[in-house]
DNA sequence: TGACTATATGTCAGATTCGGCATAACATGG
DNA sequence: CCATGTTATGCCGAATCTGACATATAGTCA
C-alpha cells in the first residue's frame, strides 16, 4: 500500500490494534480494508453512473447522506454489511460485488 | 429458495422487515442472506479441511465456539464483517471469498 | 451405560455501528 | 461576490452485534 493511501486510511479512522501496528496493519486487516475500499469505489461508480447524489441514494436505501459518503470512503465506522446492502439496493450484481472483493489494488 | 432452506433461515432468526415480508425476503435481503450462507459454508469447509474444531479456530481468531457455529450457520446475529474476518484468519484468499460471494446456490 | 468431544442454541452486558443532524468544504453558475 | 448543490466530517442517542458463558444435543469409544 502506498504512503498517501495509508494517510487517507488513517484519516478515515483506521488504526491497527496490534503492538507493531504503528508500522502497518496485519495482512488480514489490510485485505479487509482493501475490500471495503474497492466496494466503496464500486458504489460510487454505480451511483454516479445513475446520476444520483449521495443524498438521493441515501433516501432510496433508507440511510443518510453522511453514511453514503462514509461508505464510499470506506470509513472505519461502516461495515461490509452496510456497503453490500447499499450496493445491492443500487442494483449491483453479486458478480460485480465479487469482482470488487477479489480485486487487487 | 426451497421451503426447507427457508425453514432453516427462519430458525436462524431471519425475518423480513417488510410488510409483505411474511411471504418472503426482498430480493436484496435474499441475496445478502445467500452470500452469508455461502461464506459460512466456505468457512466450515476451510476449517474442516484443516482438521480444526470450532473451539480451536475460535481461540485462534479471538472469538468463541458459539460465534463460529453461528458464522457457519449464517445466523442472523453475525455480520458479513465477522465472517470475512474469520475467513481471512483461517487462510481463505480474496479470490476464494469472491467466488463464494458470487456463487448462486 | 458413562465419559468425552464436538456442535448448536439461548442469553446478556459491554462494545460497536447505525441513521440523523449540524456544519464545513468545495464547486458551479449567476 | 452570493446562492445553490454536493460531498466530507464530527457528534450523539438508539439500535445492533460481539465475546463469553451456560446449557442442550449428538456422536464415539470403551
Amino acid at each position: 500500500m502506498d504512503p498517501s493511501e495509508r494517510e487517507r486510511l488513517e484519516a478515515a479512522g483506521w488504526r491497527s490494534a496490534t503492538v507493531e501496528g504503528f508500522l502497518g496493519l496485519s495482512p488480514d486487516e489490510t485485505a479487509l480494508v482493501e475490500m471495503k475500499l474497492s466496494l466503496g469505489s464500486l458504489l460510487r461508480q454505480i451511483r454516479t453512473s445513475a446520476h444520483l447524489s449521495q443524498g438521493v441514494l441515501a433516501r432510496r436505501i433508507g440511510s443518510s447522506q453522511s453514511r453514503v459518503a462514509k461508505m464510499e470512503a470506506a470509513d472505519a465506522s461502516v461495515t461490509l454489511d452496510l456497503i453490500v446492502r447499499a450496493l445491492l439496493s443500487a442494483g449491483a450484481s453479486r458478480q460485480a460485488i465479487a469482482e470488487a472483493v477479489s480485486a487487487q489494488n
